[in-house]
DNA sequence: CTTGACCTTCCTGTGACTGGAACCCTCATC
DNA sequence: GATGAGGGTTCCAGTCACAGGAAGGTCAAG
């Protein structure tokens, strides 16, 4: 199977499965022309890796989860712990974008957004005090 | 004023208002030893900057901000555009985040952590219905 | 005169790709 | 045999918003 099956297939663009090669995630065999040749085990992995990445991991825990996934005497608790991790950081995004929300929001409410200079928004920017939407 | 007041007094790192000035968002006098010097103007740009960027809004964004608060003639509407299209994209990405955690959380509920090797974490990323955590 | 804190410029690296140039391979058609 | 379409290959540059570090100039204090 050529790359751009492999693309097809996984709903990756060739461009990243490249990419993920270079960085050692997956090495597909070559045929006669140079061109790549993935085989099920690589169109596997590709799709975990879509799906992983969709998930929000980083390239690095895909990385670990791609080794767990291969490794049968893995123990579930490291894949957990990898996964918990990941909400952890998740949350604290949320919680950063929610505080940027609702200071932003503040500021939209109380701008009337028509011709006239006068604007909330910017005084509130200039002039907020310092711990608002820290992060 | 050195930038290294000029980053005491704004809170951000000398390195990014070199940064900044790169970019052109502001422009610095210069002593005779070819020192950056900050007038009182230059650190009102810097602390704007700051409070701009921690509400989450882009390079390019402040840019276009910080003009129209030098702009005596602007229209808030101009303004409040920009901080609602800011607005929408964190609503974007609050979404996608959110999906991301029903989805992982059901999985890492699923998971039970120990050291035996099944692990529905690892499953469900291999193996998951593609509608979820899209994005 | 040296020390140390400051400042300067320039180059590289980050994460996870994306776009593009320049070139090769294969097959079908004229 | 030339041509064109539609694959594939490599390598280089750009993205975003900086951060790290090297190599060197400047300045006040001891």
């Amino acid at each position: 199977m050529n790359i751009g099956d492999a693309a097809r297939l996984s709903g990756l663009p060739a461009k990243t499965i490249r990419y993920y090669e270079d960085i050692g995630l997956l090495t597909p065999l070559r045929t006669a022309n140079g061109y790549r040749s993935y085989r099920d085990s690589d169109l596997h992995k590709l799709t975990f890796l879509g799906r992983a990445r969709a998930l929000g991991f980083t390239i690095e825990d895909c990385r670990a989860l791609l080794a767990l996934y291969a490794d049968r005497s893995r123990a579930s608790a490291e894949v957990k712990r990898i996964a918990e991790g990941h909400l952890d950081e998740i949350a604290r995004k949320m919680a950063e974008l929610a505080a940027m929300r609702a200071t932003l929001t503040e500021l939209v409410d109380a701008c009337a957004g028509d011709n006239r200079p006068d604007c909330p928004i910017l005084q509130g920017i200039a002039g907020l005090p310092k711990a608002c939407a820290s992060g």
